[in-house]
DNA sequence: ATGGCATGAGAAAACGTTTTCAATCGATAG
DNA sequence: CTATCGATTGAAAACGTTTTCTCATGCCAT
């Protein structure tokens, strides 16, 4: 048997109210709150969150639905989101989807039986286009993928301009050939191929891109498939981290030189660019910003339900390494 | 307002018992089972997790306490550990504690506030040996690093085997002064070093061991200031990944030659060390199998709560990289 | 003096469930 | 034909808080 605010009564000789009120902030004199605040310690009282959630019906608590914790975007993002809430007094239920719609419906559902104050969610393209939040019960900030009709706070990349960036580059550089790796799930992977696309019609050049499963081994084989093809790219753009990765490791397995043969170029700034030879080049995405920007916003939103909701587009910052370097 | 059991037995025309039974496994006849059912989807009914969890007095969640979720280490075991919870319909709560007892401390007040049904921890030393499990009021299975006194489960690696396997590695290959790189906070550093020592004690030559903070800046720190230095190893051998990872950047910024004049071997298969040239020698943790038995462990134990308490020794995998290659 | 009025305290209701307890009913055994 | 038993069901208690709702007290203004 715990110990419960009851006890902590009896044994300061007061009221549970009393104890309640020691406990939060409400009115008590200084002598019973000394008193309870001794019996509190006295017998090891820990206050029953459970309890505390039902009576007060705010759980402080939020839901953090990403594809998969392991992508070092949505760590670092994660960490953020995390960090600012615990310092509001929050709790943090994370969620991995691994893009799949069933499972984030099924998270969603289960958001609302923990009635949480609100989410934090990277949803897949199919959800975030359907998402009606007024019925979830809870508000919703949406990061690194925007919902088409969702009317809800968001905290997105400029990814348009950061692909066009990218793409821009590589003209520069002199290369001409350009192919694009995105991903076929989010809307992100959408619009990096509509900046790429852009960059590369406005240039007057072609638009070789081809869409995939969002993972490492996806990006891998494709790339392996495409280098083995008559005219494999000069260069290429890769639509996020995990995807940049399968490349690095298709270029490597199949012996490709770097950027003699095909320069690399994607998203995300993750520690591996920096160090595998000759280095990545990326742009770079504000992680820790877009966990804690995200969290603020829907704290934020909590104070003020009515707020029109806002979108928070962030820029891109691009790191120039060796994988680009100028063609010969 | 949202719609509670009451809103559902009104609607079927039952008792709040009948209702309750329904959506558990109590017995209920099929006939006012469907009724429920049709209630229950009519109006949109969704449990409330706090009610539930203050009177049954099971909260079905379980806290997983790591020093940072960023390290790519922590994140796949974080994962596993996730998708065992959530799959036996269990919660997990992530707390970073970054290495400091304050704050772990903390948040194993905070567990027991949320009365979870158990932890997953991975202390720091000084927390670890201090741990009281049995007044903290839920079991505890220490993962990565062991608890001294502590009486409670763990599943660890067997840190000094690994340790000594990379020193041999590297004596076959032909490096005699070799250098080793610990974390100061971790009974896991701990090990590693007398592992890394008893090694090179066996083959007659001297330990040069230095103890840093458990991140990549402090390792890179010390590294680039020890290659300095008058007699400089001519390998090293990093305690696990991130610092692996500053040894790593110091070499690169120092333009020191990896292996030639430095080979280097750590822990921790973390996706930069196949990319980077020429490849690292590490020893490979099986993070997954690390998480998904901590948490059947746990659920194990919350099974059986008398059992006694089993530590789990898992092994590492070699995988020689270009980093270590035979001295010429 | 007397009528508010702010302040501090306790009693009790409420939050939404699960669980205990008692009751009803049909059927089966004696 | 009746007593007993098993299976369902509902009423009500319980879980540990917070939040009314009262009430007593002392103080200030009239």
């Amino acid at each position: 048997m715990t110990t419960s605010i009851k006890d902590v009564a009896l044994l300061a000789g007061v009221s549970v109210a009393t104890v309640s009120r020691a406990l939060g902030n409400g009115p008590v004199s200084p002598t019973l709150r000394a008193k309870v605040e001794a019996a509190v310690v006295q017998c090891g009282y820990r206050p029953n969150l459970s309890a505390r959630r039902l009576r007060s019906q705010h759980t402080r608590t939020v839901g953090l639905i990403v594809s998969d914790i392991c992508n070092p975007f949505f760590t670092a993002v994660g960490r953020a989101v995390e960090d600012v809430a615990y310092r509001a007094g929050m709790r943090v239920i994370l969620c991995n989807t691994d893009e799949n719609p069933d499972k984030e419906a099924m998270y969603l559902r289960l958001m609302q039986e923990e009635r949480v104050s609100g989410v934090i969610f990277a949803a897949t393209r199919a959800t975030a286009d359907a998402l009606d939040t007024a019925e979830l019960g809870f508000p919703v900030v949406m990061i690194d993928r925007a919902g088409a009709a969702a009317r809800c706070d968001a905290v997105l990349l400029d990814n348009r301009l950061a692909a066009a960036q990218l793409v821009e580059h590589l003209l520069e550089r002199g290369y001409r050939r350009i192919g694009g790796l995105f991903g076929n799930t989010s809307s992100t992977g959408a619009e990096r191929h509509a900046g790429f696309a852009e960059a590369l019609q406005r240039a007057g050049l072609p638009v070789a891109a081809r869409f995939v499963a969002p993972s490492a081994a996806a990006a891998q084989a494709e790339l392996a498939a495409w280098l083995r093809e008559a005219a494999p790219p000069e260069a290429l753009v890769a639509s996020n981290g995990l995807l940049l990765l399968g490349a690095a490791k298709a270029v490597r397995a199949a012996g490709v030189a770097v950027p003699q043969r095909l320069a690399l170029a994607g998203f995300d700034n993750d520690s591996w660019t920096e160090l595998a030879e000759p280095g990545m080049t990326v742009i770079e995405q504000p992680v820790e910003e877009i966990g804690r920007v995200a969290m603020e916003m829907l704290l934020e939103r909590l104070r003020q339900p009515e707020r029109p909701p806002r979108k928070v587009v962030l820029a891109g910052r691009l790191v120039a390494r060796g994988s680009s370097l100028a063609r010969a």
